[in-house]
DNA sequence: TCCTTTTAGTACGATTTCGTAGTATATATG
DNA sequence: CATATATACTACGAAATCGTACTAAAAGGA
């Protein structure tokens, strides 16, 4: 258990470090700048507020983040036409063929998974990565003291 | 798969936001500055590298960050006796009672998989996180174009 | 319809992060 | 033992992030 904590707080705070290495430093680009094109080769064509909501960022560092993309010619940004506030982001031919060449590294993480785990594991890895972030995302912000589970004695664990 | 990819790059880029809404608010301190406390208060004193490298930052940012913990008042630094040159930083009263503040959160976050998991989905859990952070940290950066997995047919194994 | 409120996004300044250059101590090499 | 190289960290300026104030379009309500 002291472990998972630990493996939380090594690994929790920069992820995708490794995308970094390979990809970030050819093309002078920040991680955020890279996560926003593959959001956006992966989910489409987004809202400035969406990809907001999906990079974890608040709605005005997504403007900077947009308006560097915007510069570079990896995306364009237009006015919906049912609603003239919304600004839909989409991808450039740059922009989507940079992504796809991140989104190879990304795969590649994945295919060490699998290649590492049987396909049993990699199913019960799934399922359980799944739920785990359920509840996480379920049940809202975390308080200090929530109530303790009961102690659960009978199982002779590890 | 595609569900796993999708979970990778939505939780993964500004991770502990959990905690920023709880703690962050009230104190005035950037997620940055908590982790470093809670880094020290689960791995005891550390010097500027070691903290770096744990978190994920430049040496640079390690520094800043470290300045303004010292300067709240948070932690203090002393250079160690073996050599000059490394700073040993150590958590301050003060210090240690947010870190252990901070630290009730992340264990109530760990409550809820307790809660929510059972004792024997919470071994596999684990198990099978460790050994995907295992792949990723001991085979070094990842590339483009690995080599795609040979189809385990044949293996029927644990 | 006119006015209020809400929603989507931008502007901007303050703070944070980060790459690079610099400093000082330790270690290696001749 | 002198000097070159490596290591641990800091300084500093440039870039990124973020909170708050602002603008403009949409939705509600009288």
């Amino acid at each position: 258990m002291q472990q998972l904590y630990e493996l939380f707080l090594k690994s929790g705070l920069r992820p995708f470090a490794f995308m970094s290495d390979t990809l970030q430093l050819e093309k002078k680009m920040t991680r955020s700048d890279l996560s926003t094109l593959i959001i956006l080769l992966f989910k489409g064509d987004m809202t400035m507020s969406e990809l907001a909501s999906m990079m974890g960022a608040p709605l005005s560092t997504m403007t900077s983040i947009a308006k560097r993309l915007e510069h570079k010619g990896y995306i364009a940004r237009a006015a919906s036409a049912q609603d003239q506030r919304v600004k839909l982001v989409t991808l450039t031919q740059v922009g989507r063929y940079l992504a796809k060449e991140s989104e190879q590294i990304m795969l590649a993480a994945l295919g060490r998974l699998e290649e590492a785990f049987t396909p049993e594991e990699m199913e019960q890895f799934m399922t359980l990565l799944f739920k785990a972030a359920k509840v996480f995302h379920d049940k809202g912000p975390i308080m200090p003291h929530e109530k303790k589970t009961v102690p659960k004695k009978i199982i002779i664990e590890e």
